[in-house]
DNA sequence: CGCGCGGTTGACCCTAATCAAAACTGGTGG
DNA sequence: CCACCAGTTTTGATTAGGGTCAACCGCGCG
């Protein structure tokens, strides 16, 4: 069944019953969780041909909104479990496919705990650039659709560190921006050194 | 296939050739990641039942080392996928293992990269005394078998702010220590609600 | 007994947060 | 077309939470 978002838009709120799985046909989503008092963090960005809307319990873990217009493919929870049981090799990819997320998870949380502000914004970059390129979409410039509050939430920062970030960035020629959406990268060796912590 | 590890000793490191997965029979594992300049981030502890190994591509994502005296039983991903065939049922048990530990590693995000330091400790014991409570375990006192360095680096934390937090939480009557492994939860509403961010 | 290691405490520092204001940007309507 | 407004981004000044460095404590072990 399927679903068009506007950017903006919500397409479900942390502990809403889980009854649909989704693939996204075009656009991105942003999911993220919060504290009682407002307090964000940005889960993850998701586009073309990612899934979204794996639970374990029977509500959503996390919400899920539209950051450009967005069109998904919903499948109900029964219906999929008829086409897992038709396509068992369906599983097997599911599995790969949540693994897949948990070491992506996982290198987000060496990120959280371990990075400083610099290394954050190198390695989203170079994630983001990394994902283009497996997408075979043209890698430069480097196109951002989110904002930068978006950003600073899934990198545990402020709006005004990652802007400072991005300036320090240009003044050191790792980058230039045209308009804060517009990205080039300049120094794609250094980037990946600050991004891997190798460099200061 | 049965391995023993005595504390301190390692399973494998990041990059090894990612051949086993093991189901821990009895103990305690940590697993971490490394940056270059050798700041760590631990990933988890994982204890009796739970599944270590899992990997996307042919290396393991993060480092393996027993915290306490250990007993795993690994099987051979060969040997592992021709039980996979014999079985299909369980690889819809291990999507469940993965998606719930997904949904682990996103509140950890969540914990590293919004909560303070008072937040993430008291998570940690929430955390802690849930799992014991889940496995049927006396749930006081609680008894920490890694060391406080294991702690603040799973917590994105240093030595030092796990420490104050500990002595801090003392005196305002949240837990109660004898020695630095043993701790008792004295006030476990309050402790939740600093958990989740609901109180200063 | 004394050594060593992990943990605690203290003094000080630094990175990133907060608070505040200016510069842009895009959209609306006169 | 341009003035105006609202929202976002950038920049600046100051603060604070947690890191760093260092000393001290306490316990187990050779």
């Amino acid at each position: 069944m399927d679903v068009k978002l506007s950017a903006g838009s919500t397409l479900f709120i942390e502990g809403d019953k889980a009854d649909h799985l989704y693939n996204i046909s075009h656009g991105c989503i942003r999911i993220h969780k919060l504290l009682p008092d407002g307090r964000r963090q940005v889960i993850g960005f998701l586009t073309t041909g990612d899934f979204l809307g794996f639970a374990v319990r029977d509500g959503y873990a996390y919400s899920a909104e539209a950051v450009t217009n967005t069109k998904l493919c919903g499948f109900s929870r029964v219906k999929l479990e008829h086409l897992l049981q038709a396509f068992p090799a369906m599983e097997k990819r599911l599995l790969g496919i949540a693994a897949n997320e948990l070491a992506v998870a996982q290198d987000q949380m060496l990120l959280l705990g371990r990075k400083t502000a610099a290394e954050r914004l190198a390695s989203f970059l170079i994630a983001f650039s990394d994902r283009l390129l497996k997408a075979d979409l043209p890698i430069s410039p480097i196109v951002l659709p989110m904002a930068r509050s978006d950003i600073s939430d899934y990198l545990g920062l402020t709006n005004e560190t990652i802007s400072r970030t991005f300036t320090r960035f240009r003044k050191l020629g790792l980058i230039e921006l045209n308009n804060a959406e517009t990205i080039y990268i300049r120094d794609m060796k250094r980037l990946r050194r600050v991004a891997g912590g190798e460099e200061p």
